[in-house]
DNA sequence: ATCCGCCGTCGAAGCGCTTCGACAACCGGC
DNA sequence: GCCGGTTGTCGAAGCGCTTCGACGGCGGAT
C-alpha cells in the first residue's frame, strides 16, 4: 500500500529511495541527517539513488516528526514612516543567512500583530522569530516572552530582560555624527530626524539617536535643536527653511531619514547654503545613498546586512539552546565624505579650492 | 502513550481537545475544516474546549496528512536595479491577501535560483509559487512549467503558453505618457528609462513600456528618443545634460526610474528648464513619489498593491483548480496633476525665455 | 580463543492530523 | 410499521519522516 509513493503525490518518497537501493529506510535517513555512522558504500549508494529518483524529503513529514521545521518567521514592518530600503536590507540578508543555515523564511508584516505570532508559532509553522522595528514598549514583547519558542529582536524596546536584541549602537551613533561635527568646529547643529510618527510610535532607533546627539553636543558645548521631518520633498523643504531662519548660525545638520536626503540638499541650495562650505550634513542613512548624492555624504550607514546576518546567528544559537548575549549593539563608523568641512569663521571667496584653504585655519586645533 | 500531548511538546493536540469534550478526533477535525455536519450542540463544546486549551493545530501534521501546507512562496528579486519601494509595496499586498486566504507567505529570493524553487515545491513546503521580476528568457519558466506545483508571474516572459500571468499592461502605458504629451502638443519628447542592466536582463516592463512609447510617438507623430538610466544622482543629472544638448528642442520627458525623479527635476532646473513651463514630464511610478514630489507629477502609478492581490487570488484559484486566464493586464491610468502643460509656442516672458523661444521653429507643424 | 565494545544497519513506533467507511439514530413516506 | 435516506459521530488507516532500541559482525584487548 504504501508501495508506490510516486503514485499518490507525484514525488518521490523516502521509502522509494530505501527500497531503489536496497536499504532500510532509517538507514536513508541517517544518510541525510549524518546522525549515525553510514559506510561510505552504503552512503554513495543511497545518495546515487537520491539523485536517480529526485528525491526531495517532504517538508511537513520532516517537521512533524522531528518537531522542526527548519523555518524561521521574520515580522517586517511594511508600514509608512520606516526606510524602506534598509528594511529591504535586512529581508535580504535574513533570507540568505538562514538559507546558509539551512533554513526558510516566513514573512508576517506587522499589521498581523501579535495574533498572528500566536498562530505562527503555537502551530509549530517556525521554529523561531525574527522582529524588526521593535517600539519601545511594543506589545509583541510579553508574548514574545511566553511563546516558548527561541526569538530575536532587530531593535531595542525598554525593557530587554529575558530576550534577544540587535542592533546598531544609534546613541553612540547619534554621538558620532556630533562629534565630527564639532571636531570640525561646528557650535550651532540641528538633527533632522525621523517623521514624528515615527517618534511617536516609540521607535527605539529614532529616540536613540536623538538621545545620542543632545548628549554629545552637551558633553561638546554644541547648541543642537532637533527635529523631526516627514518624507517628502516639500515638508523637507518647509523644515530646513524654518530651521535656517530661527536659527541662521546653523552650520552643521545631522540627517537621520533618507527620503530627506535629496530634498535636504535641494532645500539648502534653495536657500544659499552651499554644502558643505556653508553647512556641513551628516546622514545616517543607507551608503548606497550617500555614496549617489551629490555632494557624495559624510555618513553613518546603518549596517542592515550584518545586522540582518547577526541576528539570524543568534537566532540559529538558540535554536541550538546555546547561549546568547541579551544586548548586541553594533559600533557605529563614520564615513567621511565630501558633505562636511571645517567650520569658517568668514565668509568663502569663489571657486572650489577654497574648501582645502578653510581647512587650514578651523582645523589647527584637531586632535 | 500518545495521551498527554501537552506533556511532549508543550501545545495541546487534538486529541486533548477531543478528549476535554468528549468526542472523537475526527469530530474536532471536522468542526475545524467544516467537512462534515457537525451538531450545533457538539460544536460548541469542542469550540469551547480549543479556545479553554488554547489549542492550534499543528502545521506540519496537517501538512503531512491533507497535502496542503497552505503556505504559498514569493520569489522577490532583492538585487539592485529594481525599484525598491514598489517590491514593498507588491510584498505587503501578497502577505495581506495571502492571509485573507488562510495561507502564509515563505519568502524566497530570486538569487536562490531554480534550485531554491525546487527545493520548495518537491519538498512540499509550499502549495504554489508566486514569482515578481520575470524576465524575459526566465530561466525558471521551464522549471515553472514542470514543477507540477500552481505558480502565477508578476511580470510577463516572451512566451506565456501554459502560464498565469499578471502585470501592468506597460506597453499601454507607454502609450498613455506619449498619448497624453501629444495631446498637449509636444512634438520631442524623450523617455528616461531603466538602468541599463534592467534592459540587458531583458526584464520585461522595461522594454514594454520602451515599445509603447515608441509606437505611439510613431502614430502621433512625435519624435521619441529613449535612453536608459542608473540610479544615482550623478547620472541622471549627466543623462539629462547630455539627452538636452544633443535634443534642445525636446518638451516633454517620460520618466520610468523611480529613483531618477527628484534628480532629474534637480537637472533641468540646473538646465535653466522649468517644469512645467519648458518641460513637461511624466513618470511612471508609485503614486506616493508622484505626489511628494515638487511639482506634483503627473503619473502612471504602477498599481503594486492591485497587482498583488491578483496575483494571489488567481493563484489561489489554481489551487483550487479553478480554470484562470493565462494573461491579466491591468489597464495603466494617467493622473495628471502639476508637471505636465501645454507645449508653448511663445517664448515665455519672464526668466531665461530661451528654452521656450527655440520650441517656435521646431513645433510649427503640429497638427 | 573469548569477551567486550563499536560500527553499520534494520524494524517499528510514533509525530498530530485528515479522511474514509461504518454505523447508530432518527426522519418521513408508503 | 417497514424501508430508504439523512444526519451526526466514531474508529482506524495512513501521510512521510525521525529516532530509538536491537542486533549481527568484526577487531582489539585479555
Amino acid at each position: 500500500m504504501s508501495g508506490r509513493g510516486r503514485v499518490a503525490s507525484g514525488q518521490p518518497t523516502i521509502a522509494d529511495v530505501a527500497r531503489h537501493a536496497g536499504v532500510a529506510v532509517s538507514t536513508v535517513s541517517y544518510v541525510l541527517s549524518g546522525k549515525r555512522a553510514i559506510s561510505e558504500l552504503t552512503r554513495n549508494r543511497v545518495l546515487a539513488s537520491i539523485r536517480l529518483l529526485g528525491y526531495h524529503p517532504n517538508a511537513g513529514a520532516r517537521a512533524l516528526a522531528s518537531r522542526r521545521a527548519n523555518v524561521i518567521a521574520l515580522v517586517l514592518p511594511l508600514r509608512s514612516g520606516i526606510q524602506v530600503p534598509v528594511v529591504m536590507q535586512f529581508a535580504t540578508a535574513v533570507v540568505t543567512s538562514a538559507r546558509r543555515h539551512d533554513h526558510d523564511v516566513l514573512l508576517l508584516t506587522s499589521d498581523e500583530g501579535p495574533e498572528g505570532l500566536r498562530r505562527i508559532a503555537a502551530g509549530a509553522l517556525v521554529d523561531g522569530v525574527l522582529v524588526m522595528d521593535v517600539e519601545l514598549h511594543d506589545a509583541r514583547v510579553p508574548l514574545l516572552r511566553e511563546l516558548g519558542r527561541p526569538s530575536v529582536l532587530i531593535g531595542l524596546p525598554a525593557d530587554t530582560g529575558g530576550l534577544t536584541c540587535v542592533d546598531l549602537d544609534f546613541h553612540r551613533a547619534g554621538q558620532v555624527c556630533v562629534e565630527h561635527l564639532a571636531g570640525l568646529g561646528h557650535r550651532r547643529i540641528a538633527l533632522l530626524g525621523a517623521p514624528s510618527a515615527v517618534y511617536d510610535r516609540e521607535t527605539g532607533f529614532a529616540h536613540r539617536t536623538r538621545a545620542g546627539v543632545v548628549e554629545a553636543a552637551d558633553r561638546h558645548g554644541v547648541e543642537a535643536v532637533t527635529e523631526p521631518c516627514e518624507e517628502n520633498a516639500a515638508d523637507v523643504h518647509a523644515r530646513v527653511v524654518e530651521l535656517f531662519t530661527r536659527h541662521p548660525e546653523l552650520s552643521g545638520l545631522v540627517v537621520q531619514n533618507e527620503a530627506a536626503v535629496g530634498p535636504v540638499q535641494a532645500a539648502l541650495v534653495g536657500l544659499g547654503r552651499r554644502v558643505p562650505y556653508d553647512v556641513s550634513v551628516v546622514a545616517v542613512c543607507p551608503d548606497q545613498f550617500a555614496e549617489h548624492a551629490s555632494p557624495r555624504l559624510t555618513s553613518v550607514p546603518v549596517p542592515a546586512e550584518e545586522i540582518g546576518r547577526q541576528a539570524v546567528s543568534l537566532l540559529m544559537r538558540k535554536l541550538h539552546e546555546e547561549p546568547v548575549p541579551e544586548v548586541t549593539l553594533l559600533e557605529p563608523r563614520l564615513t567621511v565624505r565630501d558633505s562636511t568641512a571645517t567650520a569658517t569663521a568668514e565668509p568663502v571667496p569663489a571657486g572650489d579650492g577654497t574648501a582645502a584653504a578653510r581647512f587650514c585655519d578651523g582645523t589647527a586645533a584637531a586632535r
